[in-house]
DNA sequence: TTGTAATTAATGTATAAACATTTAATTTTG
DNA sequence: CAAAATTAAATGTTTATACATTAATTACAA
């Protein structure tokens, strides 16, 4: 198996707070990257995949953009923007709010649900690919990520 | 504390494999996120950073940019450009190499070792709060982030 | 040897990210 | 109520990313 020393070339670290920050980082990238790769045949990023997923997961209902910012991964990014590239391909509608009309309320249209469903079956694939870790393991990892923003905050 | 749920509104997951994938992801971007700030004052990005902290670990011994690229945790940045950024700051210094004319052979300065020093210091303070984790638990997360990009390559 | 392939680094380019700023609407406060 | 503060979304701008392409050199094979 690969170790995170392999996979960078380095073959000690000072400690194990150390190693840990560093394969977090490269293992968030290495999951990234695979995402990344596997959305391209469909035409949109993961950015703007994770955006019909909050979208999707409304069941209809309209949200806000700054709404989806709140439960955007990387909450950095531009909703807005993101929205914007989602309304150009018709995925998404964009209504200006009436009880706030500094809101603008989205929605998903059928084609967005349609090709949401249609990748999220592959993604189902991919992540099974993952399992081989293991109920149990992969609690345990979930906990220890938890704990370990927790630590930090 | 904050769980994965919690951070990202999101109430529940598919299964555990959706929410250790998600969660890995949020959190490398947290850590990120963090160390981007960490850095900022210091007038460099992490990338470069990193860069520089691979050069600090040649010793001396100068490195071609492949090499760099091949140790870097994000591989699909530019490492020509990376150092670019460097030798304008003057904290690396780059010279053809004379064994193969195609590479370019790349040592770090006593400026780039100053800087990396000092940084360094302040981030392992920065890493210390993470040590509220435990060495074992620690332990048990690398040894997890490390099985689970095998289960998937 | 000599042309072909492969390798190394740099550069070109389109898109995206990371901010800051702006505009419009709403809320709060004096 | 009016002015100031806050909020929501969009836009501007600079830098970085993700690739593809290029240019120079080296390795290899006929």
């Amino acid at each position: 198996m690969m170790s995170i020393s392999d996979e960078i070339k380095q073959s000690s670290f000072k400690n194990e707070e150390t190693k840990a920050v560093i394969n977090l980082i490269f293992t968030g990238n290495f999951i990234v990257q695979r995402q990344q790769a596997f959305m391209k045949p469909f035409g949109i990023t993961m950015q703007q995949f994770n955006v019909l997923r909050i979208l999707e997961g409304q069941k209809g209902q309209a949200i806000s953009v700054l709404s989806i910012t709140e439960r955007m991964l990387d909450k950095m990014s531009n909703a807005s923007r993101l929205v914007d590239k989602l309304f150009a391909k018709k995925l998404v509608s964009r209504v200006p709010c009436e009880k706030d009309r500094r809101a603008v309320d989205v929605y998903i249209l059928p084609a967005g649900s349609a090709l949401i469903n249609q990748i999220e079956v592959h993604l189902d694939e991919f992540r099974k690919q993952i399992s081989q870790l293991g109920e149990e393991n992969l609690k345990q990892l979930n906990e220890l990520l938890d704990q370990f923003r927790a630590s930090i905050s």
